[in-house]
DNA sequence: TATGAATGAGTATTCATTCAT
DNA sequence: TATGAATGAATACTCATTCAT
């Protein structure tokens, strides 16, 4: 059954609605247009780099003129911020959701640190964007120090749970914070090896290495022999 | 008079050769051109990256016409896969250096594992370099795929000398791939980190992690315990 | 209690204004808010010129969407041109006071002659938007025929006054009105050259230029010799 | 007949002429492109104004892309600013012809202010053109401040011969340039308004005006009286 | 009356590449 | 070998204007 005459600011008259849509819709459908900006400029990024993208492929693949999307974008560089920000929290909702479901806390270091790389295995074209972090420095700006800044912090937040749950295991906080960047960086190193199809060459398995290399850095936190 | 019969295949005529230098000198001439246009566009893809960089800038620094440089390389992309051969040279020499001073086999290992990391370390121009490597399958073709796969068997070559040495400790040939591989993504990821100054951010240091990390590949190797 | 019967030409009947205020009240409020637009206009022509000027940067700084000033004005030049009106009016009013101060029939030609100068070395940004009126040739049609046609006639009325103050001094209509036109091409010339910084360069003032200029004429209608 | 042997640094050896142009012909045939280039933007910008002009319809007219413009020159307004100093070329040329050929000392001051009025009245292209030095305050920088400096001086130059012909008539320097100035400021006016049809409109004579403004100076310089 | 969204034409400039010389 | 000139396609971005709401 539907509920009409909930107290909400919907509703109510259906008329006037119709004739002058309530701010909610208005910016509803505002937000609508933007999410479809962002769904084809994830996939021209995605493909072609933030350099190598262009305004008019995205215009072009979001059905708009490139000046349309102004109205909704300050610059292309702004687009690219916001599908790097919308990767990064899919990224951590997917690392919070494994957390959740871990019962242990060696399980919840297993869910981080593995959720970090899993996360990016599965969804390659979200590495390829994010691979902008990797780069960041290389060119003076890219993005603009203010937009750099805010993706450090989202970076910063994503990775805490991994040293969270290494302190919930006995880890000093100097000594998860440690921990937190080797996985960083050898979750980093193995996505990158495998995504250019580096590992493949050498006849490895990267996600093997990554579980098997969370499993040593466990056994060496509980003083329990790593299962290899 | 002249000694026509020297036994290299250039000479004879030492009239002509005036007039029109021999095979030898004219390549030997035509090489020295090479060189300086590789070295000028070494400095610009250094800064400016395999898209950024221009083919104006890098004739402009090499005191050359645009149009010149297609005598000597046919397009953009031959030349950046030429000065990226020439750097990993350099890391390959750079890592049999090490690796010959080297007098036990656990010091063999570090020799190459380091070395590798070492030499990224102290050339990040080499690295900003070589990340093209890594962002291999991102475009399309990047450098075509012919230049693509001589860099492979390149990379290749010079991440050997680990593996070798991992073998002369006693580890079989699968699992000194293995390790081998392990360190290069370690490596690389670490390499990754610090070169976009986000292990700053976590107040961490680069080349200590990654001694770490090798230490404690060569205590599992051996059955020592690492000196952590 | 509501006191329906205030005096002021509002009011009577407050159901009906609050539904549909009558014409009177609705056009006030019209013409004010062209008034607010004309405003902010007059300060974006003045800084940016006619063709610098954008129609976002009037609609912003009025508070509005650049659509929204179509209800108002039917473009850009119309609004431009409205603003020229504006200031040409205060130019006439600047004008007739000092004329009207005026005691001899010399000072009125002073008043008169000086007065027009006086206004656009005072208010330069006046001085900005009336160049137009000097380029009018340039561009085929800059503001319209019809607009131009009014602007010229404008200008002729508000010479005026220096052509009565000379018949005024004995002056027959022709002599009168070519003394007009020679003080106006003066006036127009130094203030050219002193609004570009052109005068300073050569280390004259401007208005004190203007001043004898006028004094000599005077001198030549009255018979005197000019106190130079 | 023809005199192929002159001893000039063309000719000698027509072969290899043809084969490879020396240096002189390969300039001279590069600045023939760059003064049809020139002819072309000046016709442009005499029609639209430096910004109303594009760089496409300057490239068009010359039968150019307009990438190739950029061979010739480095922007849109390096190509305005040499039109302009053409075209003051041509003035000062103009000037020092009508001066030379004046054989009273009176007749130099006439030839030089007039000179430079009428070298604009029949040269209304290039009175828009000019229009440009008096706009110089308006905005920021028109054509950049090297530029500008550039033209000043240019103006200066152009405008000492009146200097100089007063001086010759008994003025002390400090009158001369004042009078100097005050032409050029008639000057201005007056062909302000005949160019923007403004003098028409009060049935005056522009040119006949200035002739008199001149004789009107000479005689309060000589002590004469003018002929009017 | 006012808005937000959209358009289409326009801007200067840069690029790798080609080619006659 | 080397150059200067040229091209054509591409770039991000701006503009006045329109229109449904």
């Amino acid at each position: 059954m539907s509920l009409p005459d909930r107290n909400s600011p919907e509703g109510l008259d259906e008329a006037a609605a119709a004739a002058k849509p309530r701010r909610g819709r208005r910016a509803a459908v505002r937000e609508l247009k933007r999410e479809l900006i962002l769904e084809a400029a994830r996939a021209v990024f995605e493909a072609e780099g933030l350099d190598g993208a262009s305004l008019r492929a995205i215009a072009a693949r979001a059905g708009y003129t490139p000046a349309a999307l102004y109205f909704h974008f300050e610059s292309k560089e702004a687009i690219y911020a916001e599908v790097l920000q919308a990767s990064m929290a899919r990224l951590g909702r997917s690392m919070a959701r494994r957390v959740a479901r871990a019962r242990t806390q060696e399980d919840r270091l297993r869910a981080a640190a593995l959720g970090f790389y899993a996360f990016y295995e599965k969804n390659p074209r979200d590495l390829d964007l994010g691979f902008y972090l990797f780069r960041g420095g290389m060119k003076p700006r890219g993005l603009g120090p203010e937009r750099d800044r805010a993706l450090n912090e989202a970076l910063a937040a994503l990775l805490e749970p991994i040293a969270t749950a290494a302190e919930a295991l006995g880890a000093t906080r100097a000594e998860a914070e440690r921990l937190m960047v080797e996985c960083f960086a050898h979750a980093a190193g193995l996505l990158l090896l495998a995504h250019t199809g580096r590992i493949r060459m050498f006849g490895a398995s990267a996600d093997r290495l990554m579980a098997d290399y969370v499993e040593e850095k466990i056994a060496m936190l509980t003083g329990r022999p790593a299962a290899r």
